[in-house]
DNA sequence: GTACGGCCCTGTTAGC
DNA sequence: TGCTAACAGGGCCGTA
């Protein structure tokens, strides 16, 4: 289930490949999550960013390519035609770009920008750069969380916006982009703070914030979290999850406290928390 | 505008 | 061993 260090991960390293490549030849499978891929046929892509967890690509006609990657999606560029067959036939392939040479000059199409996708959660957009209204969970999305005007108070600020649970307030995208379940529960317990909690202290929140960062920053150093599907462009699963202290770790000992760590859906998300350290 | 439940989707795991 | 049901969860949509 990629999150934002997952996405980033595979944002550095899709970066520097495309290369102004222009689109070729491209295909979809039929789904109102997508937008078919061909559109993009003649249109190159020249960047690569990100936003919170959906990776967009730049075109040269102004407009952006919008991927997320759901909870079992995948990106990566194939060259060498064996690799690129075998990808052209999984049945798991969502999306694909045939990718021709920089230009310029353009060369025919020899490189595959393929979008795989086991449970279907992931979605691929085509918008006009900028527009944004047909993804409301980007287009309403916060600050990065690495953001330099983002401070202890701003975050208090955006937290106070809205009376629902902080587990839930995180994973809503609104206080702050990029943050999953697997980072909420960890940074969480990195601050002692309650998942269910709904308000919090100005000095709580800064507490808060700057456990994300480190969580979010220790998940990108260890090549990000891989529990079952996540892998980076070049197919690597990441280190992460040896690390994760609540995520996962339900019933067994708080790594501070020793107290059994407890579990519980909290919108519609299994939630790992310490009650002792952790207490409202 | 906000909160909440349900849905999408399929591989894995637990239970029988 | 094989079958069935539960589970995992990010984003979106409909309803209250």
């Amino acid at each position: 289930m990629p999150e934002l260090p997952e996405v980033e991960i595979v944002r550095r390293q899709l970066a520097p490949l495309l290369n102004r490549s222009r689109v070729v030849e491209a295909g979809s499978h039929a789904s109102a999550k997508f937008t078919p891929a061909r559109v993009l046929v003649g249109a190159s892509l020249t960047g690569a960013r990100r936003r919170g967890k959906f990776l967009l690509f730049d075109t040269d006609d102004d407009r952006e390519l919008i991927v997320h990657l759901g909870m079992t999606g995948s990106l990566t560029i194939v060259d060498d035609p064996a690799t690129l067959e075998r990808t052209l036939a999984d049945p798991y392939l969502r999306a694909w770009w045939l990718l021709g040479g920089g230009a310029p000059p353009d060369e025919p199409g020899s490189r595959l920008f393929a979008f795989r996708d086991v449970r279907r959660f992931g979605r691929v957009r085509v918008v006009p750069t900028g527009d944004h209204r047909s993804l409301p969970t980007l287009h309403r999305a916060g600050p990065e969380p690495f953001d330099p005007d983002l401070d202890g108070r701003l975050f208090w600020e955006l937290l106070g916006r809205s009376r629902r649970r902080l587990k839930t307030q995180l994973l809503s995208q609104r206080p702050i982009a990029g943050v999953g379940n697997i980072y909420a529960d960890e940074a969480l317990w990195l601050a002692r703070i309650n998942p269910r909690v709904a308000r919090l202290s100005q000095a709580r929140a800064a507490v808060l914030l700057e456990a994300l960062r480190d969580v979010l920053a220790q998940g990108m150093d260890n090549g990000g979290t891989t529990l079952r599907d996540y892998r980076d462009a070049n197919g690597s699963k990441g280190d992460n999850q040896r690390g994760l202290a609540a995520y996962g770790r339900a019933g067994r000992p708080c790594l501070r406290c020793a107290s059994p760590l407890r579990s519980a859906v909290i919108d519609a998300r299994t939630t790992t928390w310490c009650p002792r350290c952790q207490a409202r």
